[in-house]
DNA sequence: TTAAGTGATGACTAGCTAGTCATTGACGCA
DNA sequence: TGCGTCAATGACTAGCTAGTCATCACTTAA
């Protein structure tokens, strides 16, 4: 129509070959039956026009792209990068294909919905670190199945795959205290993520058993400059904590760098400082920090469990909720 | 045929609207003539059936999908984290979608070629840090754009869009030298990354200049563990150098934390040392790291250039290098 | 030998949109 | 009034694959 044809099609190999369409496509689908004639003429025709079978046609027809739309935000963070690398390997195992769809914090999700459709994709993962509640909204919208990964939002259409932050959280409060903290600050995501805040409710949950004083806050933007902010303001304080806990490791590695070459403190002997996700830079020889490790490998396959299930059956249940356990991993930075 | 569908149709809506499938298209098409009483009905139906216009049946009319594939291997490195995110955003603000492929190391190219031309992308961006002289090949077989983002190797069919590695190495050289370094030491990415090898070309033809010691060398794999293991590789020698060359920055780390903490060297007063990429831990309080800065923004730009050209006009020439400045950025690590 | 079963094959069609083309009606101008 | 122009519209079709169905040749069981 409007460009030559790049592609040579089922017909061409028919024509070249001189067998029908239908003998081309049965030699491509499995389950079918082909002479060993046939299929040798078909492959060597097809390998002389360098033909491969599209999956375009097929999507019309059998309503399933195989597509599954992946929407990021925050590739900053190590963790984030690195459940992308896994969603990537396993569905692409799993015969999927993924359609990476890219958000800042600014721009709005109703911007890539009809995008999303207008590819037919079978599945939507939302991995942003923030989600608002309009946002997820507009997701359920769409009849598509959804699992939002690490929020904790979920309703009759949207299912999600998180953590257990408030575990977690306690854990942490558990063993800061263990440690012999005595006061204590907390530095947040920002102020629309729901983990940050389940966190910090766990967090405090546990200290509040333990009867201490109010928990200097700080809000960060999940990345490292916006924690070594974060820990200056908590710092400038009268009497500031000797133990904080940071709502992901890149605030809590600029919370260390503050202490340590802008207040001039010893972590761990002055402050312990203790972060989430456990991303590579948390292990490192400078830093050895105490932190939450996010099992992101089995986060991950709860919720392509989950999208299969939806997608292999269109009234499976939606609004699923799995909680993921997550294990605390003690180093340097809490060491006494 | 198979499933329940999913979604509506222009049909579904013309029908409901009381128009011709033709006015519904025509209502979604800019440059086409709709009445304001025909385009308020057919979006008013549009709107009750939840219609979405697809694009897989235009894909089959106009052998355009706007899809572009990007396959990458080590989203573990920051920088290529970063170049993903700049990516997407870039493709998507021009209208094109970004079709993830994940290859690790072991993987061949040749797998996940056919689902690329399943798909029919009318482009491929291969960030994959490291790149066989076959797999190459392999993306050349194929009548798509190919653009090879920092590996040095194109064809006739595969253009290319690197840093310029050469000269980057070059003032690396020239700038410890002019630190007062001695003995030079250098660690290389996997043996088949040719970004490594051209920065270590040009690292010790600078240094030749000089007519220094021969440079210690020592192979590492682009990540902390290597670098670090590289490093104590190479101080085990009798004369370890003063200045250490890593091909990436979180092997640049890596070696710093071995020196200081393994061998407890200083850096800069003992070894000073030098990265490449710039992610954001280069500039961490804890490393203060010297490193050359990528301009990935640009980097980018100039390969999605590239694409479009090719895109818009199927005989654009191929085998286009592109060569980006990259700026040396001097920080503690090399500083006296 | 006949009937039934099996494997292989090709004609045909569904699936959905955007473009082509012909038709219609309205409008302006002579 | 008559004619050319133009916007608006609908019928029709291309684009490509996988499934359905009917047909045919051939084998096996009765």
């Amino acid at each position: 129509m409007t460009s030559r044809k790049r592609y040579a099609s089922s017909i061409d190999v028919a024509k070249l070959a001189g067998v029908s369409q239908s003998a081309v496509s049965r030699t491509y689908r499995q389950g079918t039956s082909v002479s060993e004639e046939t299929r040798r003429k078909v492959l060597e025709a097809a390998t002389a026009l360098d033909y491969r079978p599209s999956m375009i046609p097929r999507i019309m027809l059998t309503h399933r792209s195989y597509l599954v739309a992946v929407v990021v935000g925050g590739l900053y963070n190590p963790f984030y990068a690195t459940v992308l690398e896994i969603f990537s390997a396993r569905l692409q195992d799993a015969g999927y294909q993924v359609l990476l769809m890219h958000t800042d914090s600014g721009h709005t999700l109703d911007d890539i919905i009809p995008r999303l459709s207008s590819y037919r994709v079978d599945a939507i993962v939302s991995a942003l670190a923030v989600m608002s509640g309009a946002a997820a909204q507009d997701l359920a919208r769409l009849k598509i199945p959804v699992v939002l990964f690490n929020a904790a939002l979920a309703n009759k259409w949207v299912s999600s795959v998180s953590s257990d932050n408030l575990g977690a959280g306690r854990a942490v409060a558990a063993h800061l205290v263990e440690r012999g903290a005595k006061r204590f600050g907390f530095i947040a995501g920002p102020a629309n993520s729901s983990a940050s805040k389940v966190r910090f409710a766990g967090f405090r949950g546990q200290l509040a058993e333990n009867q201490t004083a109010p928990v200097a806050f700080a809000e960060g933007d999940y990345r490292y400059e916006g924690g070594r902010a974060a820990a200056l303001a908590i710092f400038a304080a009268a009497h500031p904590p000797d133990a904080l806990f940071c709502a992901n490791d890149l605030m809590a590695i600029g919370a260390m760098d503050a202490l340590r070459t802008d207040l001039g403190l010893r972590v761990p002997e002055d402050v312990l400082v203790a972060g989430f996700d456990d991303i590579p830079a948390a292990a490192w020889a400078a830093y050895g920090l105490t932190t939450v490790v996010q099992d992101a490998s089995r986060m991950v396959d709860q919720t392509i469990a989950l999208l299969r299930a939806r997608m292999a059956q269109h009234d499976a249940p939606g609004g699923v909720r799995t909680i993921v356990p997550a294990t605390l991993v003690v180093r340097g930075s809490t060491r006494r």
